[in-house]
DNA sequence: ACAAAACATTGATCTGAATCAAGGGGATCA
DNA sequence: TGATCCCCTTGATTCAGATCAATGTTTTGT
């Protein structure tokens, strides 16, 4: 565990090796995932600019490497470097873009659309756009898209039937990418 | 009708009277609202900052005067002016921190909890904590709290029976603050 | 003050997904 | 290489809230 919803929090994280989620908990223990940040990436800003607690949580999903970075070296370098207050202001910008998608999709589409979505996702972002790897355990993908592992079982098998994608265990095979990006968008199972 | 999600930023927009909303449509025309700006808010900034269309559509709730300050002045006010960059920085994560409300709202709270927490919100925000003033209509309401108005009309009428609150019209009456907020955190009714 | 339009309520029904309850497979350790 | 643990799947049931359909009530404009 890298810090607690309603900490304090006093300088950056950024990522070196390995997987942090950044996520909610209700009282009665569900998980809502917002991100999941890879090497390379920040977390942890928002209480430094924003002088208040962590919105959130974070814990590494394997064994990683973390540099903390101090709020006060931290604004020295973004006050004395301009590019880099704009890269921080693209990137804030880049997550609230994110967060527009993730509410877009909890409020507006269906658990069928949210997986296919999630697929194509990780079709861009991986070398190979046909056989995608999961990144994350199933359970870990019900809580990032807001449902429970035996729905996200009963929908894979729903899309394998309708000849969307083909599941190897880790593995999505995506048959019909065409037919994914139509489920992703409004559609029916 | 400010701008269209998709259509191209080339600037920002400050609200100087009146009220707008930022939201998503979904193909079949179900609506969720993000954001409800008033005046002194500045809203527009995400496609300036990461270069790409605006993640959302915006448009005014009533007749608003609003301001427009084209990319390029607003970028060069930035850049000379640091404090505005920081404050920059400060207004997204804020904008961060309320949409992981949003998000866990959505995905972890059903909607007798949201009511609460919006009418909770409300009477920090107003004068008269004990009476508050609904600033949208209910529909709109539905549309922010992410359900429809029939569920809020139904809702409302079982926290009256619970005496939680008081209904005239378009003006709340709260008469249990804390079992507004215990209902907030987890409840049920 | 009235008509028209927009907004809100209420009831009956339907449905997507959660929950509860067992089993079955894969990964990981000694 | 086997045993334990964790993860995943499958089935039966329940439930919150959406939808459909009608009626009622405020607000707005003339």
């Amino acid at each position: 565990m890298i810090f607690q919803e309603g900490d304090n929090g006093n300088g950056i994280y950024i990522v070196e090796t390995g997987k942090i989620k950044v996520f909610k908990l209700s009282l009665d223990g569900k998980e809502q995932i917002l991100h999941i940040y890879g090497p390379g990436h920040t977390f942890g800003e928002v209480p430094v600019f924003q002088g208040k607690s962590f919105p959130a949580s974070a814990m590494t999903l394997e064994p990683s490497g973390i540099i903390f970075l101090p709020r006060d070296r931290f604004v020295a370098l973004i006050t004395t470097t301009p590019a880099l207050g704009m890269n921080m202001l693209a990137d804030l910008s880049r997550r609230l873009r994110a967060f527009t998608v993730q509410i877009e999709a909890l409020s507006l589409k269906e658990v069928p659309a949210r997986l296919a979505a999630y697929f194509l996702t990780l079709s861009k972002e991986q070398k190979n756009k046909k056989k995608v790897r999961l990144p994350i355990s199933k359970a870990q993908l019900s809580n990032l898209i807001g449902t429970t592992p035996e729905t996200v079982s009963r929908m894979l098998k729903k899309m394998s039937d309708a000849g969307l994608i083909q599941v190897q265990t880790r593995t999505i095979e995506i048959l019909d990418a065409e037919g994914l990006n139509e489920l992703s968008e409004s559609g029916r199972l």
